[in-house]
DNA sequence: AACAGCATTGTACTAAAGGGCAGTAGGTAG
DNA sequence: CTACCTACTGCCCTTTAGTACAATGCTGTT
């Protein structure tokens, strides 16, 4: 499978040739577009020296030829990564990624695998848990909870401790207390941290183990 | 690479092994652990006939235990993909996949890849997308966290106590604190509870009432 | 070699959090 | 009136959380 890498400056860089010897650089990907008789030919895409639109622009481009891109950049990004595959990309790395990790890559996207840096995968991820339909939204039991502990609970939910709590609501810490002890039996969660994430949706895994 | 498959009733499928003929079915990772002398083996997580909770307990145990982690399953979820991916799995797939399609993804994530259903694919980045670009709420600090950090950042981030953190990172309670004082600092947030809403993009008032 | 950053852990201590037990007080349903 | 719920609070205690100070080992870089 001969690699395409699409470079502003038409310069191929020395662990590209590393990792395939038979690569060759092109400009644009419009360029050779034509001569791909192969379908699904994977491209690399250097964005250094363009700009963001040029760079965008390229890649769709690539991805409406029907190639797969793998997007590369100087300056790795969160937004950048899930902008660039979200528009087609099905890799996103560094430019001056290994020899070694290029190939892993190529084989990975050739697979139909999508390859990213791992820290972004992570990230991700988290951040998909947040808009996703959520499996368990609002708690039912939460119009178990009296006024008073729905106060205490919402406060908690947003980071307060018990003495910020007892101020505002103007009553004993030890009060606080007390609600927040029947607050974590009533929806069944075991300390402030869990109660602050159940009460914004938000999945906790410590039940196990 | 020998493919492991983990599988409740502790049956093999024909398709399995099909695409992996010296495959080997396991009831539990955890009894296999110790034989992985091969690091970065990978494990097929067959769901069916398990609850959410315990699937979950499967695949984390898989994944502490190092194992690269392929969920498979017979009703695919979107939200149970991204679940499943957040967990530290690198495939998700279902379980009556072509023996064709196992090797392929098997392929993918032996070289660090990840694998998913197309779809899922494009549902992921439009998702990520809405929630990504607002550049407000999203935490830079998050990058200035070394690896480690990172790893009890997200914990924390889906209520686990310092212990449990200890356990599952086998570390001492005492370093997940010391880990934690500077993720407080480098966050600029003050204990768990902010540093859980932080990490889940949850504004926090403290200040004002 | 010297140095910086990361990961690790210990002792010891302070401060929160959380729970057990007990008691007061107001309101409401029976 | 009695029983029950909600709200509130005290004392005392245990468990977590979090910090200060100190130290070791490893891994790159200069």
């Amino acid at each position: 499978m001969k690699q395409l890498f699409v470079v502003a400056e038409g310069r191929m860089r020395d662990r590209w040739r590393q990792a395939f010897p038979d690569a060759c650089a092109v400009p644009q990907v419009v360029d050779v577009a034509p001569l791909a008789v192969v379908a699904r030919q994977t491209v690399w895409l250097d964005g250094v020296g363009l700009d963001l639109m040029e760079r965008l622009a390229r890649l769709r481009e690539a991805v409406a030829a029907g190639y797969r891109v793998v997007v590369m950049t100087a300056t790795p990004s969160e937004a950048e990564a899930f902008q660039a595959l979200n528009d087609g990309a099905v890799g996103y790395c560094h430019v001056e990624a290994a020899p070694e990790q290029l190939r892993e890559i190529a084989l990975v996207v050739e697979h139909g695998g999508l390859w990213m840096l791992p820290e972004l995968v992570q990230r991700l991820m988290a951040l998909s848990l947040r808009v996703v339909p959520t499996p368990a939204p609002e708690h039912p039991e939460l119009n178990n909870l009296t006024p008073r502990e729905l106060m205490v609970a919402e406060r908690v939910a947003h980071g307060a401790s018990n003495r910020e709590i007892a101020e505002v609501l103007d009553i004993a810490e030890r009060t606080v207390k007390a609600h927040l002890s029947t607050i974590f039996e009533k929806l069944g969660v075991r300390d402030r941290v869990q109660l602050a994430l159940a009460m914004n949706n938000i999945p906790t895994y410590t039940a196990v183990n």
